[in-house]
Parts: C-alpha cells; sequence; structure tokens
DNA sequence: TGCTTATATGCTCAAATGAGCATATAATGA
DNA sequence: TCATTATATGCTCATTTGAGCATATAAGCA
C-alpha cells in the first residue's frame, strides 16, 4: 500500500484506535484530538481516502478502515503455508482467523494459574486456563477444584468414591491427592478446555 | 440480571448486532429497522439502560453495551477468588474479561505448532502461537523462523553472526541448530508472543 | 518560474441527532 | 377502581456533524 506521511499515519492510527474501541469518530473529535480544526482532518481523511485506507460508508460518524487495510480488528489471522520469498501475511497464506468466541464454545470462565504443578500439561505460572463449568470431569482430563477454599488446577481421577488429584510435575516434589468426593472441603468447578498464554517480557 | 420483554430482547439484539459491526446506531437508524418512531426507541433505550444492559457514553451514536452484559456475549469472564459456598461467575468473582484483541496488541498472527521440541516451554503439539512479525528476536526469546522452507519455533540466540536456535525439551533427543544469519536458508519471522491451547477431547 | 502535493485556517449551511414535552393505549396487579 | 409498567405517536429545539468554498504556506520537482 501507498506508504503514509507522519501526520497521516498519526492521524490512521488514532482512527483505527477509536474504531477498533467500538467508537467511530467524528472530524471534530479528531481535530480535538491533534490539535487542528475539522477541515484540516478533513484534508487528511481525503488522503487516506485516496490511499486506500479509509472508506466512507455514509452518514454521521461514517469513517472505516478499507477491507484491504483492516486485518487486526478480525481476530488473529493463522498462518498455514510460508513460502521462501512470500512476505508473510499474503493472502495465500491465512487459513483463518483466531477468534476466542469461537475457538471456544459455550458458558465458560478463565483462571489466572499460580504455581506450577502442572507445567509437564504444559500449564504455566501465570497462564489462564479456559474452563467449562461442571461439577464432574471425565476421568483422567484437567480440572478446576475448590479444595479447602483454595481454587487448584489438576487431573482428576475418580477412583470409587475417592477423587484423586494428580499434579504434572515431576521434577518439583508433588504429590496426589487424595480425598472423599463426598467431603465437604471439595468442590468439582469445571473442566479445563483450554489455554492462554501471554508471554512474559 | 433482570429479564427483558420480547420486544427490548429484539431492541437490544439488534442494537448489539450493529455495535459489533462497529456501526453505533442512531436512535432514528434504530426506529427505522424495528418500524418505529424515534419516541418510542428512545423510550425503549430508556428502559434498558434501567435494566442495565445499555449505557450511554454521550454525544451522538453513544450507545454501548454496559460492562456486565458485555461480558456475557463477548470474552471469557476471569474468576478471581471462589469463596465456598458462592456460585461460580457471582458478579463478585470476576475480575475482567479475557478478549483476544486486549490481550495482544498489535499487528499479530497464529501459527499451529508441530511437534514436541518446545513442550518445555510449554508449547505442546497442535497449540496455536501467537506471533509479533518482525525480522530480528530478542536474544533467548522465543522465536519463529523460516528454515530451508519450513517454519520452526524455538529459542532464538545470536551469538555474533551465528544464529542458534535452541529446542526446550529434555527429554527428546532434539539438539539446537546453528546457522549463518545472512544465510539464504534462514529467515526470522517473528517473536512468540503467547501461546492458546485448546484442549484435545 | 510554475506545478503539484501536503498541511492548515476560517466561514457557512443543510442534514442528522439526542432530548424535552404532551399525550394515548393496553396489560398487570394491588 | 387506580397506579404502574410497557409501548407508542407527534412536535419542537439546540447541538453535532459532514461538506462546500476561499485561502494560505511550505516542500519537492521539472
Amino acid at each position: 500500500m501507498e506508504p503514509l506521511t507522519p501526520r497521516q499515519r498519526q492521524a490512521l492510527d488514532l482512527i483505527e484506535q477509536m474504531l477498533a474501541e467500538g467508537n467511530p469518530p467524528s472530524q471534530r473529535q479528531l481535530a480535538k484530538a491533534l490539535g487542528l480544526t475539522q477541515t484540516a482532518v478533513r484534508q487528511l481523511i481525503r488522503y487516506l481516502k485516496a490511499k486506500g485506507y479509509l472508506v466512507d460508508i455514509g452518514g454521521h460518524r461514517g469513517l472505516r478502515l478499507s477491507e484491504r487495510y483492516r486485518g487486526r480488528t478480525q481476530g488473529i489471522p493463522i498462518i498455514g503455508r510460508v513460502a521462501a520469498g512470500q512476505p508473510i501475511l499474503a493472502q495465500e497464506c491465512i487459513e483463518g482467523y483466531l477468534q476466542l468466541e469461537r475457538l471456544f464454545g459455550g458458558s465458560l470462565f478463565a483462571l489466572k494459574v499460580t504455581g506450577d504443578s502442572m507445567v509437564d500439561d504444559g500449564i504455566l505460572d501465570g497462564d489462564y486456563v479456559v474452563v467449562r463449568p461442571s461439577d464432574q470431569i471425565a476421568d483422567g482430563r484437567i480440572g478446576v477444584v475448590l479444595l479447602d477454599d483454595e481454587v487448584t488446577v489438576k487431573r482428576v481421577y475418580l477412583k470409587g468414591d475417592v477423587l484423586v488429584l494428580r499434579p504434572a510435575n515431576k521434577r518439583a516434589g508433588y504429590r496426589p491427592i487424595s480425598i472423599r468426593s463426598s467431603s465437604r472441603n471439595v468442590r468439582v468447578l469445571g473442566e479445563v478446555v483450554g489455554c492462554i498464554r501471554v508471554q512474559a517480557r
């Protein structure tokens, strides 16, 4: 796409941000935010439209990102193949888009994990586990359990009347916890259906 | 939340849809779409606000979903504490909402991981890694590299002119790969900023 | 020198917009 | 019976908004 001047880039960034927040801006709003007059903003918008970054769907606050420039608003593109010379993010490489709502369906909640008792199952300290609420868990699956007022993530096995909570960390000295499933101190909150990590930096 | 009448539900659905598309509606737009007058729509909106579904951020086209109602439909609620008797998903437990767009900002793409070379960093076979495109990577961070037409995820170290790609799996017999960074066979695609797993079932 | 591009101001105006006000009707429940 | 809630219409008005028009300046280039 045609390169932008610093001023145009600044204006586009602002417009993009406001659109992402669901606030299509008016020209005067932008003018105020950029320290300009409305007419100056209009001129900038004219250039951004001419260069194919913006389109106008008509009406008040009708400014939108062009189909071509969008990209970030539709979730995260999933890349399939990457050929040698090709730019990443070339249209042919995109297999779909990552969207939380589609990835995991239904009524869910998330929990921030503390501790390293499940690292062998790829669940690290600080990760979010995505949980489907349920009072029972399929044998051997990862579950979230309330144990003595404390929430723990563990592999859950049911042997007769006894609930076995098995950590997944061979290095540290974690040991399985056994407890009668009828006990008042224990309550199954749900089954882990996913895990989301924001890499530390 | 307080239940809605059919009329209110119909109006809310429409408003929700338009907001999701990034088009905050005007009262008259809604009126036309619902076959009503502007004033009737205003009355409906008043009720939807009173019941806590909508809020008004002021200005033209300032109608928005309330924080509380938005979370139900968009994003996964993050649970903080869980007390003994309490139902999960009780309002007081919810700390925020998991939303991909907010979690990771900026221009990103995702890659489905094949293989177990990074399990010690919690990246399992079948996970999606979220990648910030860049042709360079901070030393020791996890990166995505195109190597001989094949995409690999590894920890990346730069020692002088040599790029070292280090796997994270002590059990299997993986070994670091060293290659001159100027080589034609190698190309850094970006840095891993996150990881998303949909638990196998 | 003259042309184009990019940035910017000031003034104006018609249309869109949110809000105020008076009013009507049907259903529900005390 | 009477009050409340929900739904709905019609009219008005100040403000917001996009757009038109004239104009200015600086940079780059032929």
